[in-house]
RNA sequence: GCGCCUGUAGCUCAGUUGGAUAGAGCAACUGCCUUCUAAGCAGUGGGCCAGGAGUUCGAAUCUCUUCAGGCGCGCCA
């Protein structure tokens, strides 16, 4: 039952306002005890010309008796409901339970593709702590996107093409050795890298020889392209281990390289509807909002760039896939890049340039040091993955030395530990990163929220009594209430996060739930003491429910659970 | 110089699209393991919501402005 509806179905009639109205401003008020929903009354105050708290005390005494609720009342301008515990409960899990372990999944986005681009890590180059960013909430949104009932196809926009691979080309050449780059492939490619970078400047030369190595690889010339895909080759290799790791994957590695014979169009199409001109030697569109500057297509020399490859892509995407919502996963400085790319495309005439959105997100900083790749000082992400575990390991050695399978369970909450530290705040907030607050399991964190989640699993575990049928006429202490009503706002919190394209939504929902649960398990003893049976049927199903829905939760971030730990 | 973003407890951050006494976690301090996992629970202290002006019944939230910080501003991606 909907309760939201069914008040402002009734308030519909008794105010004259629509019902859409009325059910947008109704709130839940900020302590339980103030009721389960409100109706602030301040809207109905030039209408009736009245002080809203007249006005709430009025409702009340037209409302009449009401068996739905426990209670109404009128507190200052506020009309406030409060449900029928046993009812609201037994229908809250009575759903959980018909949902098969997808509770509030839901058939939105049927028929409907989404797009997700993210992760995109360079080819031959370090897949550090700052790519987690992208990986975490791509992965995330893909999950969400796809609970929601939408066709999603995971996009990994490798870094593959360009004039960098000249240069690597240049340096495997003159320091390359197959064998020794076999062992380590990514920091040995990346030692040369460096080395060249060095070297070219000493000798500007070398940066020729890079140039002459790049135009090369475009008209595919066989060795230096049998090179470049043998980096391509164990870069992937490299980086899918570590998405391994994550459990996070694909639809399709098509990268830059894939779209470099698809420029010529967009180069073409844009010529033909007049909206290239000269500008300093090179090829912009000019765009209408005077704050954005113009829009390169081609540099100078010819050549193409970046955005010509970005919208080279949308439009190849746009025909494969007929997306509903293209969504890139990329770092917020990109911002304006993204604006252009998208504004050209809509000058282009293609309307669907407003379903391309941005999701933009904060750098990964250092305390002292910088992230670069010049001098090779970067922190890696499987390093960072393999500590949280190590450290985790550790913990369990401690705590539970019986353990039978501790390496898997170090590594899902090592992991998980990881990736709740990217995905518990804002996107576009800067996380600066630090090994004391990303080890730091208490508190708001996965390893709480697995805990909870342990716990309640090792009580069904335990005992073989059939709760199928619970009554829930005895179970309305608070503990208990709070804890079904945070189950129940399971589905807001998927929406809300789809919405704005911001899994922390769902994190600061799950770690709530936790909480509610933990506080119900520390009250509510289920196996232990003096419990009846009726109770103890009705608590073992709401466990039942509230581990069902922290598993869900978890697995749209990302985040695995464990049955013990 | 222009544009975008940020400024809330000692630290890291929420604040449901203008509403009820501004909330969490960490850190500090105090209690709770012979009872379902203490990676937990209960509690205490801690705030001029960067400063100022305005809008209105009402502002952390909206407008203007000052200050502080971050990012971005054509041939890199």
């Amino acid at each position: 039952m909907n309760y939201k509806e069914y008040i402002a179905k009734k308030l519909e009639k008794m105010t004259g306002l629509q019902k859409e109205e009325l059910e947008n401003v109704m709130e839940t008020p900020p302590e339980p005890k103030m009721g389960d929903i409100a109706f602030p009354c301040f809207i109905l105050a030039k209408k009736l010309k009245k002080a809203p708290p007249m006005i709430a005390k009025e409702l009340l005494s037209e409302w009449g008796e009401d068996n739905k609720f426990q209670s109404i009342q009128a507190v200052g301008p506020y009309l406030n409901f409060f449900f029928n515990r046993t009812d609201f409960e037994s229908d809250v899990l009575k759903r959980v339970k018909e949902s098969n372990e997808s509770f509030d999944r839901s058939d939105m986005g049927k028929g409907k593709t989404v797009l997700v681009e993210y992760s995109s890590p360079n080819i031959a180059k370090p897949f550090h702590i700052g790519h987690l960013f992208s990986t975490a909430l791509g992965n995330s949104l893909a999950r969400i996107y796809s609970y929601l009932g939408y066709d999603v196809v995971r996009l990994n926009h490798l870094g593959d093409w360009g004039t960098q691979f000249g240069k690597l080309i240049s340096a495997y050449k003159r320091w390359g050795n197959r064998e020794v780059i076999e062992k380590d492939p990514i920091n040995e490619l990346l030692k040369i890298y460096v080395k060249f970078h060095e070297e070219a400047e000493k000798h500007p030369e070398l940066d020729d020889e890079a140039r002459e190595y790049f135009k090369r690889l475009e008209t595919g010339d066989p060795e230096t392209t049998e090179l470049w895909q043998y980096f391509r080759d164990v870069s992937l290799k490299e980086f899918k281990r570590v998405y391994d790791m994550l459990g996070v994957g694909f639809d399709s590695y098509a990268g830059e390289s894939f779209y470099s014979d698809k420029m010529q169009e967009v180069v073409d199409i844009l010529k033909e509807k007049n909206l290239l001109t000269e500008s300093d030697g090179a090829q912009v569109v000019t765009l209408d909002d005077p704050n954005v500057p113009p829009c390169i297509i081609l540099k100078s020399d010819g050549a193409t760039i970046y955005a010509t490859r970005d919208i080279a892509a949308a439009l190849y995407r746009k025909r494969t896939y007929d997306f509903y919502k293209n969504i890139y996963v990329v770092g917020t400085p990109q911002a304006l890049h993204f604006k252009q790319i998208f504004e050209v495309m809509k000058k282009a005439g293609w309307s669907w340039s407003d379903n391309c959105v941005h999701v933009g997100f904060g750098l990964v900083k250092f305390p002292d040091k910088k992230l670069s790749t010049r001098n090779g000082d970067v922190v890696f992400l499987e390093d960072v993955l393999k500590e949280s575990i190590q450290k985790t390991r550790e913990k369990i050695e401690q705590n539970s030395p019986d353990m039978e399978n501790k390496d898997e369970v170090a590594k899902k909450i090592g992991i998980g530990a990881v990736l709740y530290a990217f995905l518990k705040n804002n996107r576009e907030k800067d996380i600066v990163f630090s090994w004391d607050s990303m080890l730091d399991f208490d508190g708001e964190s996965a390893p709480y929220v697995q805990y909870s989640y342990a716990r309640g699993r090792s009580i069904l575990r335990r005992c073989d009594i059939d709760y199928s049928n619970p009554d829930f006429s005895k179970t309305t202490s608070d503990e208990e209430y709070e804890l079904i009503k945070q189950i129940n706002a399971f589905g807001d919190a998927v929406l809300n996060a789809a919405d704005k394209n911001e899994p922390f939504y769902i994190n600061r929902y799950v770690t709530n739930l936790a909480k509610c649960f933990n506080k119900f398990y520390n009250t509510r003893p289920i196996l232990k003491g003096d419990v009846d049976s009726e109770t103890q049927k009705a608590r073992l199903a709401i466990v039942d429910a509230a581990t069902q829905v922290i598993k869900s939760a978890l697995y749209l971030l990302g985040i695995e659970t464990v049955e013990s730990m």
